[in-house]
DNA sequence: GTAATAGTGTCTCTCAGACAGTATGTC
DNA sequence: GACATACTGTCTGAGAGACACTATTAC
């Protein structure tokens, strides 16, 4: 928290009285936005328009608007939407990272999170400068930001082996397979057919579109689509 | 991260050039020690020697030394120590709680870690105003800091079905029936002993200390200790 | 001997993986 | 018909829970 320990002779720069002693933190949030396009993870990186890191592309982020933002997930959102369009995706806390040499103006934290959208969702409005980029082709980015991308590829790949998340980077009807491809890709793990879907089946949050399909020069898939009053973020068994 | 966003007009207060459009946030650092007492989860709380919450109990908690500490772990780290004696414990990061209202005295950032201790290395020396309360008889902590707790205690629960982390709770040398307890109290949840004892015998990172037992009115009981090489932190399989 | 706790053996049921087999479309 | 992909059925082995049984101490 926010209290001067009691051999800490400090106060805050944010309210009157007195001097602070520390030199004061940065404080900025950003936002790794995850989606899926042809079979392949895409992310959004900005290409910074100043110094520093000037012309190298960086996640999507900014500083907190005390003002307004209710808290860092706000903040979080409201980076990710002036820059993207995109208004309520899946978001999560991820990190935070801190340091006095990920940013070269100083001592900063960076609260990350991290975003689940489809990419009908993501296509709407990027804002000039921002830019989908598949996951495994980002090149170097500005500031700690491969560091944070890792991170949260590596947190979506955990969760997913007992939650749902890999179906918020999915349209909202799929097959079977669609959703299948999504859980090996994000896994990076082969997983079996048959109790894939025996444990989608088990757990109960997939609904079936009565009629709908799939075409294709083969058989025609069922669609499917998340039961809407479900719950997708924990589970007691492995996916 | 730490950059202005291209419509976003302001600077850091950090380093000099220009006035910073938004008012900085505050930032510090929080701490949940957890260790175990006689069956019964214990949590160090400081009386607050200055307002905000002057007189009230609240986590370990200090500002950031931007000149010295080299991260958030580390201020973390620092802190727990000036209260506690304690060196260097299990210390994982919670979260980051954030908001207008957490502290009176403006927008602010806590970046909260949890800590895990046996009880003989928590026992050396305190600070004066810290203290040791079981965790079901805090009472209201001053901020946010009942909430961080419990957010301490759900994380600690839900990562004990996989992982070791209860043995830090515990003192080097240790029965299985004491283990076992320790993860039943931990998760809130009944184990089979000898499912149980099944498990750790598979997973492999404890060590027989041979010829040394736990004696009482009872059967004498084998000791444990960790493997000295092995990693306590992820499993594949639940406990 | 009894009480108390430590530690083991065995049965059963569930479930995940393997894999083969069937179904239904296009061409 | 061939082919491609969708979908299902069955076998097997691993492992978790239940629970009873044995072991070793104090008294």
């Amino acid at each position: 928290m926010t209290h001067p320990a009691e051999n800490d002779k400090l106060t805050t720069a944010a309210q009157p009285p007195e001097a602070p002693k520390h030199k004061q933190a940065i404080t900025s949030v950003d936002v790794v936005l995850l989606t899926l396009v042809d079979r392949r993870l895409y992310t959004v990186v900005v290409d910074r328009d100043r110094p520093p890191f000037e012309g190298m592309p960086t996640l999507p982020g900014g500083y907190v608007h005390t003002e307004t933002d209710p808290d860092s997930r706000a903040a979080a959102r409201r980076t990710l939407e002036k820059k993207t369009g995109i208004k309520a995706p899946y978001l999560e806390q991820l990190y935070t990272f801190s340091g006095p040499d990920r940013d070269p103006r100083g001592w900063s934290f960076s609260v990350a999170y991290y975003a689940l959208v489809n990419k009908d969702t993501v296509a709407l409005r990027m804002n000039a400068g921002a830019r989908l980029v598949p996951v495994d082709e980002v090149g170097e980015l500005g500031f700690d930001h491969n560091e944070i991308l890792d991170f949260a590829l590596k947190r979506l790949q955990d969760k997913s082996s007992y939650s749902a998340l890999p179906c918020y980077l999915l349209p909202k009807e799929f097959t079977l397979t669609e959703l299948q491809e999504t859980y090996e890709l994000v896994m990076k793990e082969r997983l079996e057919k048959s109790s894939f879907r025996r444990k989608l089946e088990d757990m109960g949050f997939l609904e079936v579109l009565e009629g709908q399909f799939r075409t294709g020069k083969h058989r025609p898939a069922q669609l499917y689509r998340i039961r809407p009053d479900k719950s997708l973020t924990l589970f007691d068994r492995t996916v």
